[in-house]
DNA sequence: GCAAGTCTTTAGAATGCTTCTAAGGTTCTT
DNA sequence: AAGAACCTTAGAAGCATTCTAAAGACTTGC
C-alpha cells in the first residue's frame, strides 16, 4: 500500500476473514471515519453509493462476522430495529423513541452498581443500558 | 360474579378496552398469577389450552393494546424476540443469551447514577438494563 | 503464473414474526 | 331489541433476516 488509509485487509485477516472487495469496502465504510451506528438498509445504500455493488445478503453476512470477530457490537432497541456499532468500548446509548435514532454516551460518567449476582450457571457477557427518550 | 377472582371486566373497562371473551380469557392467564414473561406464541398456546381459543392475531392486538394502555411492558432482548411483562414496576433484567430466558431483579438493589442530560428536546421515557448471561 | 482447492458472493426463495384486510360476530347504548 | 361501534378472525401481506445453490474470487502449492 502507498497510501495512508488504514490497511482493512491486514484488520480482516487477522480477524479470520478473507480480504474479499465486498468486504474491504464495508470496512472502509464502517471504519474509516468516527464511531457508526448502522442498519444492514443504510449501510447497504452507503457502500452502493462507492460504486462497489454488494448484495444486501453480503452485507448482512458481514455484519454478523465482523461482530462475531468482535469488530463490531450487535444493539437490538425495539423489535426489528438492530443496529450494528463500530464502537466496541465500554458505553450505553440513547435511544430516540419517536425517530429511531441511537446516541453514545460514555460509560465512565454512569454508575451501575449493586447488580444482583447472575443466575446459578451463567457468566456475565455484558450489561445494555439502553436511556430510552422521546421528543 | 359470584366467585374471589379478580374481576378483570373492570380493569380491561378501565383501560378503554372492551372485556370481550377473548381479552377477559388473555387477562386472566396474564395476571392471575405472579408476574410472567410471554411471547405471543406462548401466550396463545397457553390460552388455548384453557378451551378459549383466540386467534394469534387477537393475541397480538391484546398485547399490543395491554402494552399501549400500561398494563404490560415490553422487553426486547435480541433481534424477533420480543417479551411482554407483567411486572411493570421498576425493575431490571437478566436475559440469558445461550437459552432465550428472562428473568426480573429489583431495580432497587441497583444503582444507575450519572447519567448525562437526555439529548436537547427529549424527554426521558425509560432507562432499560439488560445483564445478559451466557450458560 | 496456473491450477486446484477453498471460501465468498449473489439472486431469489424461504423463513419467522408481526401486522393488515375485510367480512362476520360481539358488545354497548338508547 | 335495534342500531352503532367495536372486535375477532382466517388468510394474505409485510418486513427483516437467513438460506440455497450456482457462479465467482481468493489462496496455496507448484
Ligand atoms: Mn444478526
Ligand atoms: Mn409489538
Ligand atoms: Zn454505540
Ligand atoms: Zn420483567
Amino acid at each position: 500500500m502507498s497510501d495512508n488509509s488504514p490497511d482493512f485487509t491486514v484488520s480482516l485477516r487477522a480477524a479470520g476473514l478473507r480480504p474479499t472487495r465486498q468486504r474491504v469496502a464495508l470496512a472502509r465504510v464502517l471504519f474509516e471515519g468516527g464511531h457508526r451506528h448502522v442498519t444492514a438498509e443504510s449501510l447497504h445504500a452507503e457502500v452502493k453509493a462507492t460504486r462497489m455493488p454488494v448484495s444486501l445478503a453480503t452485507v448482512y453476512n458481514a455484519l454478523n462476522q465482523f461482530r462475531d470477530a468482535g469488530l463490531l457490537r450487535e444493539v437490538v432497541v425495539a423489535p426489528g430495529r438492530s443496529y450494528f456499532d463500530t464502537n466496541i468500548g465500554h458505553h450505553h446509548h440513547f435511544y430516540v423513541e419517536t425517530d429511531g435514532e441511537l446516541y453514545d454516551f460514555p460509560s465512565a460518567d454512569v454508575v451501575v452498581a449493586g447488580l444482583p449476582a447472575p443466575p446459578e450457571g451463567t457468566r456475565l457477557s455484558r450489561v445494555d443500558v439502553i436511556v430510552r427518550v422521546r421528543r
